[in-house]
Formats: C-alpha cells, structure tokens, sequence
DNA sequence: GTCTATAAGTCGATAGAC
DNA sequence: GTCTATCGACTTATAGAC
C-alpha cells in the first residue's frame, strides 16, 4: 500500500514547491514572474518545477487554490461569511504579493479559454452561494434585514472585496478591511422605513 | 503657426491610432495583445505604431486614458456622481474588450514600477474625490443621509463597481448596473435609527 | 511617414545526461 | 528526481531603405 514511496515524496515535493511559491510571492510580489524566477526562489531549476506541474498557468492555478485552501481552514470557524471576509481581508494586508497575484491571475481568467477560467467561474459561484446562504440563516435569526436581497447583497460584498483590493495596493494607506466593515455595518442595519411596527397598517 | 502641416497630421493620426485600438478592444478584447496584432488591426505595421508611441505600455495607457475621456464627456451632464458611475457601468456591458483591458492593466499597474502606475494612483483619486464631492453636495441638499462618510462611501462604490466587472466577465448574466443601482439605493434610504425627528430628544 | 528586416532578449517546454 | 542545454516561438524595439 505504500507504494515505492516515490509517490507519496512526489506529493510532498509537490506541497513544498507550492507553500514556497505561496510563501515567495507574499514577500516579494508578483512582477509578471517567469518559471525561471520562481525556480530559483524554490531552490529548483525551471525544469525541476516542471517535473511536478504540467504548464506554468496550471501552477499558478494550484498556488491560488493553496491560498484559497489555506484562508478556508483559517477562518473555518467564522459562521459569518461577512466577518470571514472581513478577516481575510485584514490578512491579505500582510501579504501584498499574494493579492497582486491574485488581481493579475483573476483578470487574465476572465479570457474564456485562459487554463484557469472554470476554475474562477466556479469560484465565484462558490463563494456568492456560501455568503448568500450564510446570509439568509442571519435574516432568518432576525440578525439581518430581511428585506434585503441576499444574493445581490453577496455579490456586492464579494465585489467591494476585490475591488478594495486594487484601491489599496494603489494607496497602501487605505484600509481594505475597515472599509467592508463599515458597508457591512450600513447594511445590517438597514431597517425599513416604509412599515410600520405594527402589521395593520392602511 | 500652421507649421509644416506635419506636426498637425502626426496629431491626427495618434488620435486615429487611438480610437481604432479603442473599438478593436472592444469587440475583439483583449488577449494579451501583442503590437503586432493590435497594428494588424489598425492597418499600421508594428514599426509603424512605435512611429507614433513610445512603447507599448504607453500605449495601452493612453488607450484608457482616452476611454476615461470619451466616457467623461458622455457622462458629463450627470451631475450625480452615482448615476454616472451606474450609467458608465450600463455602457460597459457593451464592450467587453474594453473591460477586459481595463482589468488586466489597472491589475497590472499595481506594480510601483509599472508605466502606468502614477495613472492609475492619480485616476483613483481623482474618482474618489470627485465621488465624495458629489455626495457631500447632495448631502447638504438633504438628498442623502448625512450621517454616512462621503469618502467611504465613494471609495466603496467605485470598488464594487470594479469588483462587478470580474463577476461579470465570468458571469455575463449578471447585471453589473443592476447591483451598483441596488447599493446606491439602499444607502440613499438609509436613516439613522437612532435619532428622533425632534431636535429635543433627551 | 511607413515599410521590411532584424537585433536582442525572454519565455515555456523538451531532451537527455547523470 | 534534478540538472544542463537547447529549441522554437514570440516579444519589443531599432536600423535603415524608400
């Protein structure tokens, strides 16, 4: 069952190379990088990698899927999508590389036949439909307007993320993470203006 | 002062060159377009361009910055900054190049070193300010709640705005002037719950 | 002012030694 | 499993003919 070992190293390697590529890329950006930089940031030749990825852009998928695992388990314990991104947010400050890889990756995929388009499209419908359901469970609890639509409201926290994103890495000063809160806070306490307390009303 | 009539034609045809890459993008977009491609399109030859810009990058700036001005002038009679963001938002669905372009080169642009960066710095702030001043003006005319943070909300406004466009690309169903429509409404009717009508609460 | 031709370089990917 | 060496494609930018 073990194999003759030489998988289960492969495996490993594999997560080596992509923990480090995750690792460089925080620290020291994304600056349009060649295999052949990123090689040498791993300690590996450009060849070396390839022994352990297909392409180029099917690595660069995989790092961002890692990053995407890695932010998942972090703050798995946060029921509230809204305070989940929030908190991811605060992290993605710390790590200005990884959210200048993402920007460029996300727009490249918006091509419909860049390697890595099913894997956004799918991504985004992932996290509109986990915010929207965690959205609706608050309105059920009375924790969050009811008469706000769920879906529309996901989708504009998830967009007011990744935009925030750009912003801030135009002007470092900006707080990605203060700003969503704040929206989230408008939101949450929206109440409508045009029903009365009481239900017979007209 | 007509000069040799050289200058004059060279003029022109930067301009030509410009809006012709400008419709190009639009309905073909923007697939990491090479110059070669690009002079293709525009009846030049690849030498031909570099006639006329200095190099590519400048180019493509330029490009946005021409869309920045063609949009500009159509929206100039807006006078409500939100109206005209969702208005341009309407337009953008109509060439997806463009957007395309946008995306991958204000993603780009992040870099501090890039061609276009100071751009892309000068042009968010421009937007956020000219937003917010928007907002405050209809805030002193009691056309918007005056307790919210004008700047915030400038800055959250154009960042969804940027963030629907991904969505959308990966998603044309989506409505991208719909969603900015339905923020700016639920902020607009957002009163503040714990103020009376009467200034002599308490 | 526009062209052809090409310089000079980088890239991803492959072949084959070890 | 990792390397060196190299291929071939493609890039921007330049030189120089017309």
């Amino acid at each position: 069952m073990a194999g003759r070992g030489s998988y289960a190293k492969g495996l490993a390697k594999r997560e080596e190379i992509l923990r480090s590529a995750l690792e460089v890329f925080s620290r020291q950006g994304y600056r349009g990088t060649s295999l052949r930089e990123l090689a040498k940031a791993v300690n590996l030749s450009q060849a070396g990698i390839l022994h352990y990825f297909d392409s180029k852009e099917q690595l660069f998928a995989e790092i961002l899927r890692k990053r995407d695992e890695l932010d998942g388990a972090r703050y798995a314990e946060t029921d509230e999508a809204a305070h989940a991104l929030v908190a991811v947010m605060r992290h993605n400050a710390e790590v200005p590389g990884l959210v200048q890889l993402y920007a460029n990756i996300s727009a490249a995929a918006t091509e419909a036949d860049h390697p890595a388009h099913d894997y956004f499209v799918r991504r985004y419908d992932g996290m509109r439909r986990m915010f929207a359901d965690s959205i609706r469970t608050q309105q059920t609890a009375g924790q969050f307007p009811a008469e706000l639509d769920a879906d529309m409201i996901a989708t504009v926290m998830i967009a007011t993320a990744d935009g925030m994103q750009v912003q801030w890495m135009l002007d470092p000063e900006r707080d990605m993470s203060d700003h969503l809160e704040y929206l989230w806070s408008l939101l949450s306490g929206i109440h409508q203006p045009d029903r009365r307390p009481s239900e017979s009303a007209q």
